[in-house]
DNA sequence: AACCCGCATGAAAACGATTACGTTGCTGCC
DNA sequence: GGCAGCAACGTAATCGTTTTCATGCGGGTT
């Protein structure tokens, strides 16, 4: 037996399926009394409205759909909790569509989305305005997140990487460390470049006359583990040392142990991201933390604001500030 | 301007829709020649089939979804990942609703999937047998993840927690230690229930005269370093111990560095879960480890087994193994 | 030559909701 | 008492597909 139609409810309340349409949304046009026969009568059949047939004549999902790369573990769960928290406040379902690696997947995720959502969030570093421009329909709001896109026909949400990179480098050198040497992502990667930008002007701010040290690693362990066998091996090596994220300033922790290095006291560092093992390291690690729950609803916000107003969506670059977090590793206790 | 239809694409290719329905799915009773007339249409005319349109009458939606309480990072994506790969691969959508915590939160979250899913892949420790009696329509397929439940009617897959705690007692024991004391985890909990017999087990078959000590814990980092500090007030203290997760095991180590104790030298410990974090802490965590990314794809798989066949759903309880991690923290390179 | 069968194709009926548009009946005002 | 106006309710069109059934056509068999 398959479950109640609007139409079983009509006959066992006895009014036309228009009537029990208006009672089941909004109520206007029906009488208190029918309102409650039909409700009454709706849940005697256990009926819900078939999400198909209202999608149909309405045009309208009330889903938004969430394209992510293949991210790291905590980023993207707190960013999945940040939109599926909001998502549901707001009566939005999520379609979810992960761990996209090239371009041309990330477009068959996109085309197969098509007409089952309302909305695209999009995140992802393969994505640029020439992808929107083919593989979307214009009339589909888009929010991106972390993107280069400098698009005027989306809204795009960043995160402040250049003010966070900024930050923790006027505090390293605030601390008493003369210079800081810099440890960057990868040139490909817009985060890294933003983090790349805000140390150099940090440091020609605050440390005009100190030279621009910079190794080029990739996000890895691996390549911060690298890196810091290379810092250690200029003469002298820097005495503090700001990665440009978290895992790579963890792999630089285990070079500068290896080589018999005290952190704080010998070599200060710090890290980008706040991913959880940073206060698990020992010593635990100083390192920028982005609200990335934060991010993830303001998003979705962003988004469902785009819906309700038919007119050409009003377009905004908003951008989420991060915040220090001072830990063992960076040394500030012992100025 | 709105998308355009299977009527624009019939009239471009000058044929009935009827034919064109033919042509996009499958393509029998087509003449390849009148097939390709009506891609070729299709493409220029950017057309993709109206989802819910489609819906309506097939009745399926090709889609399913996954209710997830509020879980720590890394499980979470790592579950997300297998069941979105899995599903891609099938060519399924993932509805996601997660970060629940009170059953009637979940309540909802179900109803209101209701319709728009195939099937439903569930883990929450909140829903039992009686939840999904009253909420779930008998024909809607679900597959239980990590669940308590013994239901003949849904499928249940759970992690090998059983064999796993014991093996690591046994690894334990049989790395010299005469006992092990257990940091068990919450008694409500299924899998916390599961690694305590398997600590039991193993005990009673390789250290049959050792005496059976238990702390017990709630799978946070706080309470493990509450169990600690227990464990050591005893004396003699116990020279191993288990942690019915790898929080716990963290907030252990805590404590034992506190006391001064060397691990593991003066105590040796070992956690659950192989998080991240484990690999990173001094010394690194021995543990179990479960293949996350495996328990999504096999869950996916088992529910989209059960959409194909109509005949009454074949039932089965699967279990899925897990590997002991041999790190620094048990102390079995010094045996 | 008659017949039948298979095959490509088209016409039209679903699917289950929303909503524009009529119809009814009642109220209030002149 | 008649008429306008309004609220409640029903009828039917509509959304974009799939799918059943009918139709016509060509060719092989008798």
């Amino acid at each position: 037996m398959s479950a109640a139609t609007i139409k079983d409810v009509a006959r066992e309340a006895k009014v036309s399926v228009a009537s029990v349409s208006r009672a089941m949304n909004g109520g206007s046009g029906v009488t208190a009394a029918t309102s409650e026969r039909i409700h009454a009568a709706a849940s005697r059949l256990q009926y819900v409205p078939h999400a198909a047939a209202r999608m149909l004549i309405t045009r309208r999902s009330n889903t938004i759909g969430a394209l992510l790369p293949d991210l790291y573990g905590e980023f993207f769960s707190e960013l999945i909790r940040g939109i599926d928290l909001a998502a549901r406040a707001r009566g939005f379902h999520l379609l979810v569509s992960s761990s996209h690696d090239g371009a041309e997947e990330a477009a068959a995720a996109v085309r197969s989305m098509q007409g089952r959502v309302d909305g695209l969030l999009i995140l992802s570093a393969r994505v640029d305005a020439a992808f929107l421009r083919s593989n979307l329909p214009k009339s589909l709001p888009v929010v991106l997140i972390n993107s280069a896109v400098k698009s005027t026909a989306h809204t795009v949400l960043n995160v402040d990487n250049f003010a966070g990179a900024s930050a923790m480098v006027q505090h390293l050198l605030q601390a008493g460390h003369a210079s800081v040497a810099f440890i960057a992502g990868p040139e490909s990667n817009f985060d890294a470049q933003q983090r790349d930008k805000g140390y150099r002007a940090a440091m020609a701010k605050y440390a005009p006359n100190a030279p621009i040290r910079i190794v080029v690693g990739d996000f890895t362990e691996e390549s911060g583990y690298r890196a810091g066998r290379e810092l250690l091996a200029q003469q002298p090596h820097p005495r503090a040392v700001f990665a440009a994220n978290d895992m790579m300033a963890v792999g630089c922790l285990t070079a500068f142990k290896e080589a018999g290095l005290r952190v704080p006291q010998d070599i200060a560092l710090a890290g980008f991201d706040d991913i959880p093992v940073a206060r698990y390291v020992t010593p635990s690690l100083s390192t920028v933390r982005v609200r990335i729950v934060e991010l993830g609803r303001i998003a979705l916000e962003q988004l469902v604001a785009q819906l309700d107003k038919a007119d050409p969506a009003p377009i905004s670059v908003q951008t989420l500030g991060c915040e220090i977090v001072v830990r063992e590793s960076c040394g500030a206790s012992i100025t």
